[in-house]
Parts: structure tokens; sequence; C-alpha cells
DNA sequence: GATATAGTGGACGAAGTGTTCATTAGTGGA
DNA sequence: TCCACTAATGAACACTTCGTCCACTATATC
């Protein structure tokens, strides 16, 4: 099927635009008519997914909800699971980037898990990270999106030992690994696995149980 | 609607059998055929839920497996959801009643989280699990389902804990709510929202990281 | 065997799914 | 400003799924 070059000479590609699979794969001069469509398709699929939960968000829905047109919502994610992706992606990851530590444990550790406490506390936000362990276990790009989303808090994390330790905080061989996986891991199971509120007060008590153990 | 009891004798409500709703309420002269149904259906659901996740527990896939009429299963459970609860309530709950301890909290531990670990390290339990996580945020019966769930783990964590104190291999004033949320959580937390693998290995070290943390 | 209820399976309209296609709208280069 | 090109549209399509109904058969108890 490869086109004849010798065809009639104004049939050249003269001002080819970037389609789109192109842009979705990153690099190439975005045609704004795409970057319109998909951010409203990825926002209402984020928006219907925290209000009602993954069974709600299908191509018919979410099109109707971004106004737009439920051929289009296919020709952006021609699946289900990439819709759902797209979803689970408009979550907004808090970035670290800039993150001032402190001069002590305590209040480094309230100031970096509380935006992850008040998405806990939050039953539409929880709905959107329950969903997103759920199909991690079978979408391997979402659990690549899972990762990287718990790769913006694992450094802080790291570092804010680090310097408890150097303070004297914390006993110098903390195991780091599973430091931060018990006070993280204390939050997400009782968020998810009990009925009990998960809220600044309960993450107070863990981060002062946490200390309180972990002292020299 | 109220029959004359009048009529003629020969008309009376001789057999009155109990029907499918009062048998779900517990106690009644179980119908044969109804508990069979019931539990061709909720072994289906359940296995359908493990091999392919929610989305593919519908009225007409368990059925199916079921072979089982589609009304019936209408008939059983009328919503998708008490479908939902159904499939995830066949799951087997360990029963520690008989539980006996041992002489030191690291064994207990261990055979106490063991199966805990087993259904986390199988892909299909876990997807059970999350989706018994993430519909018991929408659902309360079923997050009545999940309380049931984990009040069979936790007083034999608290006895294996106060055991340990007794023994001195724990402090005395170790508050065992937060003790026993950060072993589950470090395993839930690392199953759910990591790539890492959650196995006896990785038990071993969350107990023995627990244990000389909490030591007197 | 009489009687009552559970389960069956076919049929149904309604709703949802995934695709195609001719048409309209919006974009950037000439 | 015009033009070539692609994105977006919406109507139409065959197809599947959903929930419900009903006459009928099977099975359990007395």
């Amino acid at each position: 099927m490869a086109d004849d070059t010798s065809a009639n000479p104004t049939s050249f590609v003269m001002h080819p635009r970037p389609d789109i699979d192109a842009c979705a794969a990153g690099h190439c001069e975005p045609d704004p008519r795409v970057e319109r469509t998909r951010a409203a398709i990825t926002d209402a699929a984020g928006t219907l997914l925290r209000a009602d939960g993954p069974d709600a968000v299908t191509h018919a829905t979410v099109a109707s909800a971004a106004n737009v047109s439920r051929t289009t919502a296919y020709k952006h994610y021609p699946t289900r699971a990439a819709l759902l992706r797209a979803a689970i992606e408009s979550m907004d990851k808090h970035e670290f980037g800039d993150f001032e530590f402190g001069d002590d444990l305590a209040t480094d550790l309230r100031n970096i898990f509380m935006e992850f406490v008040a998405n806990l506390s939050d039953v539409e936000q929880s709905k959107l990270m329950a969903t997103m362990m759920l199909q991690a276990l079978h979408d391997a790009a979402l659990a690549e999106v899972r990762d990287e989303f718990m790769a913006e808090l694992r450094p802080v994390i790291s570092d804010a030992f680090r310097h408890a330790i150097e303070r004297g905080e914390l006993r110098a061989d903390l195991d780091l690994e599973l430091a931060w996986r018990t006070i993280s891991g204390s939050l997400v199971f009782t968020r998810f696995l009990t009925s009990d509120p998960v809220n600044a007060e309960f993450l107070d008590r863990v981060i002062d149980y946490f200390i309180s153990v972990n002292a020299p």
C-alpha cells in the first residue's frame, strides 16, 4: 500500500499535522484542539471516577460530561482500561521538590503526610486511590502510574528520617524502607480495612508512636 | 387480598414453605434447593471475581458459571452490588478460635499472619481483597463484612502481644491498636501501593523490625 | 399423591457498546 | 487571506447486555 512517489506533484504532503497518537507519545507540536479535547476528557473521567466509582467511567458518560462526542472519546482512549487510566492520572500528585524541612521530625512528617491524609479522609479521593490499587493488579501501565505516585513521597520521607537521625531524634540503624512503610501502611490499612477515621488526629498518633518507638 | 378462611377447607395453606428471602434472613428450615442454588451462585461469583475482577461478576456470567438460570440469579441477588457482596463473602476467612500460642512472639506473629500474607501474594486473592476495600467505600453492608473479616484477626494479635509483654519481649506500655496496624499496614501498603513482593521473607523482616523496635 | 415454592428458559423492550462515514470546524503554512 | 489537512461531530448501524415477565417444569414436604 506504499504511496507511489511519482504521483501528481501537487499531492505532496505539504502540511503534515501531528496526529493524535503522536501527540499522546509526547514530543510534537501539539494541536490545540487535541490538547483541549484530551483535557476535557481526562477531567470529566476523573470527576466521574471520584463521584460515582469506576463503573461510572464509560466512554458514553465521560463524553457526555466532557461535552465531547462519543466518537472522539473512543479515538483518544480506545479501551475502557485506557479511559480509567486517564481518570486516575488526572489525580493531582503533590510535588515535593520544594519541600522545606523543619527542626523536628514530628513537624516534618506531619507536613509530608498532611495531603496524603487529606486524600484518605475524603471519600471520593479514597475511591480513586482504591481504584488505582485494584486496577494496578491487572494493568501494568497503571502499576507504573502508581509507582510514580509513590516515588514522589518516598525520597522526601527518607530525607526527613536522615535529618532526624543526624539530630539524634531517631536511632541510627533505622531501617528506612520499613520505617516509611510502617507509617504509610498504618494510614492506608486503617482507611481501607477498618471503619476508623483517618484524620489529622490519627496521623499525629501514628507519628508520635513511630517516634517514641524509634528513638535512639 | 386476605384469604377468606371460610373457603373450601382443602384450600388451607397446609404446607407453607419458607421463601427465599426468609431463608436469606437466616433462621428457617432451609429448602435444600435454595441452599444448593445459593452455594452454586456464591462459589461461581467468587471464582469469577478472583479470576477476572469485579467487572466480570454479572448476573449473566455468574448464572452461566453456576449452571443456574439468569432469572434465578436475579431472584437471589437482585442487584449487582448484592452479587458482588456474595462473591466477596465467599472468601474463606480463617478461624482463629483454636489458635495455639507458642513461646515467642516472632513465631506467633508468623503463624497468625501466614495466611494473610499468602492471600496477599496471590494475585487473584488480592483482587478480591482490593475489590472489598473499594466496594466497602460505597456499600455499608460490605463494610460490615470487611470489619468482621478483620475482627477475626485483631483479638488474636492482641493476645499475642499481651503474652509477649508478660514474657518481657515487648515494652509494657505498647499501644496495641497502633502496633497491629503497623504490622498489617506494612503488608497491605506494600502489596497495594508498591510493586515489591509480599512474601514470607518480607513478613519476617516486618516482624523482626517490629520486635526490635518495640523491645522493652 | 397433593400442594406449594424453586428453578427454567424463552421472549421482550430498553439501554449500552463499538464502529463507520459523510460532514463540519479549527489549525498552521504559504 | 486562502488552502491543505486533520480533529471533532453526530447520525446511523448491528450487536450485545440488562432487567423483567410469564407459563412451565422440577423438587421438596406433608
